[in-house]
DNA sequence: TCTGGGGTCCTAGGACCC
DNA sequence: TCTGGGGTCCTAGGACCC
């Protein structure tokens, strides 16, 4: 069987380097995306300059700004990355049809097969081909869309994404044919994609520092608390899943009994909410919002969760299945039964969110069922929104419109509310 | 210095049915 | 009246990723 040949292409800092292209004054400067200053945001991005102060993702503003004061700091222009990733994506499919957009800045392609394609003679084995060909691919993103990449290749996805680590900044990493052991043994745990802090440090106590260490642990009947971790590190010098089966590069939504996924939205207060009236009407435009998602993605949901963080972060979520829906007065109702039945406590809330899930499909009949097809009026605020963007219309909690941009025509049903 | 937003996947317990 | 084993669905929480 031939080897199988998979890529992970990463964008560098790509909040950062959007910002930079859109104001080049940026280059150079030590810049973090996130949001704004002394706000209750995180950092989204950080430049490799302000990275030397120990400014990261994930890091509080607040804090980011204290150990670089001198940096800049922009709250990020949402809805333009997207259209980056997009074209990103273009180039990418010049190289190979099998391309998989993970993230906002990363993809995955399957380039097994591929070898005889790309073979020149000064190639001198099919590794050097395809190592050869990404980073052409690579500097074609550069080239062409004017954003810096890294890129990994191995046997897997979880391979070519540690690659793509060491490839870092606008490099290209190649793990061998045949050297998935010797590169993965002598990495901490933490390095391997899906073990995060709390596995870390399960693992230290037990003794385990190394992927090396863990691989080696003993598989078989006797399992310990780690032997199914093991086989997944093991799985990943392979082509086969933590049970043995051979799998496919990618697996698509709705293949392979997996799901259509779940629609969410939600928001954190600028400051935490006492009163639960006014937590209400979040929830509402937090429900108006997802419903819209999902209508415009044309699936139903059966499941709608609501989630609850206290000002203390104790954080609950509650849930409820029923019958499939994307109409935003159905999907309201639950949201606030949820909300009304599960706020038990009296402290403040700070954060609230709304999901749908177990997605489906509509099946194509002459009468669609009950809350697949939009009300006259939703149909109508939908109609204004594809063409001006979700947030030309605001529903007020009682179903009244309020028009948010001039030059918009009320649509005519909406005109009785 | 408190800790975003949008996702995926896994686990464990209980209900319910055969 | 007591006692089962599976399988599936639902719910809640948690870990993790970018």
């Amino acid at each position: 069987m031939r080897s199988p040949r998979i890529c992970c292409l990463d964008l560098d800092t790509f909040f950062v380097s959007v910002e930079r292209l859109l104001n080049p004054e940026l280059i150079g400067k030590p810049v973090v995306v996130g949001g704004r200053l002394g706000s209750r945001g995180v950092v989204t991005a950080a430049s490799y300059e302000v990275r030397t102060y120990g400014v990261h993702s994930g890091m509080s503003i607040v804090e980011a700004s204290r150990l670089a004061p001198h940096a800049v700091f922009i709250p990020g222009t949402h809805g333009v990355y997207s259209g980056y990733t997009t074209r990103v994506r273009e180039v990418l499919e010049r190289y190979t049809p099998e391309v998989r957009t993970a993230s906002i800045d990363e993809f995955y392609l399957d380039f097994s097969g591929c070898e005889r394609l790309y073979r020149r003679p000064e190639h001198g084995d099919d590794d050097a081909t395809i190592e050869a060909t990404v980073r052409d691919m690579r500097q074609a993103i550069q080239r062409d869309v004017s954003l810096p990449a890294s890129a990994g290749i191995g046997v897997s996805r979880r391979i070519a994404k540690m690659a793509s680590r060491r490839a870092k900044p606008a490099g290209v990493y190649m793990v061998r044919c045949g050297e998935e052991w010797s590169f993965l043994a002598p990495q901490p745990v933490r390095a391997f994609p899906g073990i995060g802090p709390s596995t870390e440090s399960r693992l230290q106590s037990a003794g385990i520092d190394t992927l090396g260490q863990l691989m080696t642990l003993p598989p078989g009947p006797r399992r310990s608390r780690f032997s199914g971790l093991a086989e997944s590190v093991r799985a990943a010098a392979e082509r086969r899943d933590r049970l043995g089966r051979e799998r496919p590069a990618f697996r698509e939504h709705g293949q392979f009994g997996s799901t259509l996924g779940s629609i969410s939205n939600g928001c954190t207060f600028a400051e935490d909410i006492r009163d639960p009236s006014s937590v209400e009407t979040h929830l509402l435009g937090l429900v108006d919002r997802v419903s819209w998602r999902a209508r415009k993605r044309g699936v139903l949901a059966r499941t709608v969760t609501l989630t609850l963080r206290y000002a203390d972060f104790d954080t609950i979520t509650r849930s409820r299945t029923g019958p499939a829906t994307a109409e935003t007065e159905r999907l309201r109702a639950t949201v606030v039964d949820l909300f009304r039945k599960n706020r038990t406590r009296r402290m403040a809330v700070r954060m609230v969110a709304v999901a749908v899930s177990n997605l489906v499909q509509p099946r194509p009949q002459l009468s669609l069922p009950l809350g697949a097809e939009p009300a006259p009026v939703s149909q109508a605020i939908d109609a204004v929104r594809s063409k001006h963007g979700f947030d030309a219309i605001k529903v007020g909690s009682t179903g009244g419109l309020r028009f948010h941009r001039t030059g918009i025509a009320p649509p005519a049903v909406a005109s009785k509310t």
